[in-house]
DNA sequence: GCCTGTGAAGCTATTCACAGCT
DNA sequence: AGCTGTGAATAGCTTCACAGGC
């Protein structure tokens, strides 16, 4: 993408999730203890800090609130982002009531599906829509993220559309892998092949 | 783990996944061929390929049916693993029908919840237990994978209950970071840490 | 000529280790 | 004394580039 790396963003997003568990129990946190709330190790933490600009005091360590928002500051949007998801079977369901409860800068705007029975109605609180209106409503409501939990084979066309009209990320469950042209943000979830490392590693 | 990198299986796994796509077409695949079916290079192809020791021949390049053959070899567990999953609400169900069609070589024995409404009912075609009863089907049944789609809160300790009963691999499709001693691989699942890295990315 | 297999180079990410601060 | 910030070292991964084979 750029130059700023997926996983300093992913440990950025843990670290202020532990930080927000931490926060009504101490002021304080040093690189080390949060270092062990997320698996990872004190020169890390203090490195994607620094990437940051938060400075942290020696001998007391990081400011548990202004660490928080320091966070927000550099992951989150200014404002809300759209978001629309495509495909409403099991998976795309179980994102939609994920989604509701827990994404405080992101919004679902629609769900959709070619299913007629699925069309019309309302799925976990979103409703959804066909997929024939998916470029108009990505358009109407500026939406800059789109999730794909449709078939795998359904994947590079939906895809196109919604990098035509103007999607920047995509979140791909299908195990497809998508390619996207410079600017647009493609995160691969490819839960058959976890499952498949998680057999091979489970033989030892 | 150990030597092998997580990266490869990964890769080795999605390999498969277009191969048996192409079997029906063609014989033989060329490296950079199956490379542009998966978004990756053809050195990094061959080197993946060299890994699990088979040889394609130059100017004919990869026999499609055997490499697939080949794959399987390397990463597939020699008889048919059992699986477990802990928590039965929207994520779990979505995972339950996942499986039942699509893993030839795991075999989900048992879902488990501590919902009194949900024990003992048909879930995706797998009965709910009680999760008191994890540690005994674990055992009784030989599992060596489990998947957690639990609340956060939850998981650091079925995991325990997982591990301390023999389980090897471990899905957390919750946001708590596991840890787990030498010889458990963890595979985390953050669709939380997804989001907030499409929801970055999104910004440009 | 056009492929594969692979040593070597290049690049990225992580960890070490220590100066400087309180 | 015990922390942070960070240059330097290390480790790990990817890509280059070319010898060798069909």
């Amino acid at each position: 993408m750029n130059n700023i790396p997926e996983k300093k963003i992913e440990r950025l997003s843990l670290y202020r999730r532990r930080l927000m568990s931490e926060s009504g129990s101490r002021s304080y946190i040093f690189s080390h203890e949060l270092a062990g709330l997320t698996n990872s190790n004190a020169a890390q933490v203090r490195r994607d800090l620094m990437m940051i600009g938060y400075e942290g005091t020696p001998k007391k360590g990081y400011k548990v609130e202004l660490l928080i928002k320091y966070i927000g500051v550099f992951l989150d949007p200014v404002e809300k982002q759209n978001v629309v998801i495509v495909g409403a079977g099991n998976l795309g369901h179980a994102l939609l009531t994920f989604f509701k409860n827990r994404q405080p800068k992101l919004c679902l705007v629609a769900a959709f599906d070619i299913d007629p029975v699925k069309i019309g109605k309302d799925i976990g609180g979103t409703i959804c829509h066909d997929l024939a209106d998916l470029p108009r409503i990505i358009k109407e409501k500026n939406v800059k993220i789109g999730v794909i939990s449709s078939t795998e084979n359904a994947a590079a066309e939906i895809a196109d559309i919604m990098i035509n009209a103007g999607i920047k990320s995509i979140i791909n469950f299908t195990c497809f892998p998508l390619s996207a042209p410079k600017g647009v943000f493609i995160e691969q979830i490819d839960i058959t092949a976890s499952f498949e490392k998680a057999a091979f590693f489970s033989k030892e």
